[in-house]
DNA sequence: CAAGGTGTATTAGTGTAGCAATACACGTGT
DNA sequence: ACACGTGTATTGCTACACTAATACACCTTG
C-alpha cells in the first residue's frame, strides 16, 4: 500500500475516532517526511487529499488543522448509508468467503467500533 | 475499477451468497469476453485469480467450476476474523466520517447480509 | 483421428500511479 | 525587512497494472 495512502487512512481513523478533534494541528509535511525518511511532496499529497475530503483545513502560514465536520455535505441519512454500502459489502463478502456467520461478522464490526471510538 | 476485478468481485459475491454452489459451472472465457466486448485473456485473468483464491476449479476440457469451500485453509476463527478486520475497519471509518452512528452502521451490515444470503 | 470446445503462455503496447528533486508563493514572528 | 516556517506547482523518472493479439496445449465429442 502506497505511503501517502497509509497516511491518509491513519489520519482519517484518528479523526473519525475523535482522537484528533476539530482545531487540533497536524505535524508539518517536513516533520513527517523527515520522520519517515520520505520526500515532503509525498506527505503533501496525503495532506492535500485529506483537505479535498474535508478532513483537514489549510491555515496559511501555520499548517494543516483538523476541520469541523460538515454533515450537511454528506447528504441525507439514506445517501450516507448508500455511500458506505460498497465498503460494507466488500467486508461481508470476504467474511462469508472465510466461513464466518452473520453473527460473527457483526461481532467483528462491534469490536472495530469499540476500538475506534474514544 | 479494472474489468477483471469487477468480474472477480461479482463471482465472489455470487459464490459467497450461495447463488453459485459448488459444482456449478461458470460461462467460458470466450462467452463472457464476447458478451462484454473484451479480450478473452482479460476474462481468463479473472478466472485464474478466482482459481488461485480457491473459489473456482479447473475442469480440463470443460471449463471452470465452483469449488467446494475448504474452511481448513482459512485457519482458526480468530485468524479468520483478523483477516476481515481491515476491511471492516475501512468501512467503519468511512461510516463514522459520514456521521453515522454505530447502530446505523450495524444496520447497514445487516442489510448487506440479508441481500447477499439466499 | 478430426473438429470444436476449454483455458493460457507469451509478447507487446499503453497508461498512469507513486515518488522524488527543485524552486516557488505565502504567512508568521522577531 | 528579514529569516524561518508553512504547503505546493512543476517536472521527470520508474515501475507496474491493465488490456490486447497471437499461438498454443489440452480435453471432449462425433
Amino acid at each position: 500500500m502506497p505511503i501517502y495512502r497509509q497516511l491518509v487512512d491513519q489520519v482519517e481513523a484518528l479523526v473519525a475516532g475523535g482522537r484528533l478533534r476539530p482545531g487540533d494541528t497536524v505535524p508539518s509535511v517536513r516533520q513527517v517526511a523527515a520522520a519517515l525518511g520520505v520526500n515532503p511532496m509525498t506527505v503533501s499529497k496525503a495532506w492535500s487529499r485529506l483537505e479535498a475530503d474535508g478532513v483537514l483545513e489549510r491555515d496559511r502560514g501555520r499548517g494543516m488543522v483538523v476541520a469541523v465536520p460538515r454533515d450537511r455535505e454528506a447528504g441525507s441519512l439514506a445517501e450516507r448509508k448508500a455511500q458506505v454500502r460498497p465498503l460494507v459489502d466488500q467486508a461481508v463478502v470476504r467474511g462469508l468467503q472465510l466461513g464466518l456467520t452473520p453473527a460473527q461478522l457483526q461481532a467483528v464490526m462491534k469490536a472495530s467500533l469499540e476500538e475506534k471510538l474514544p
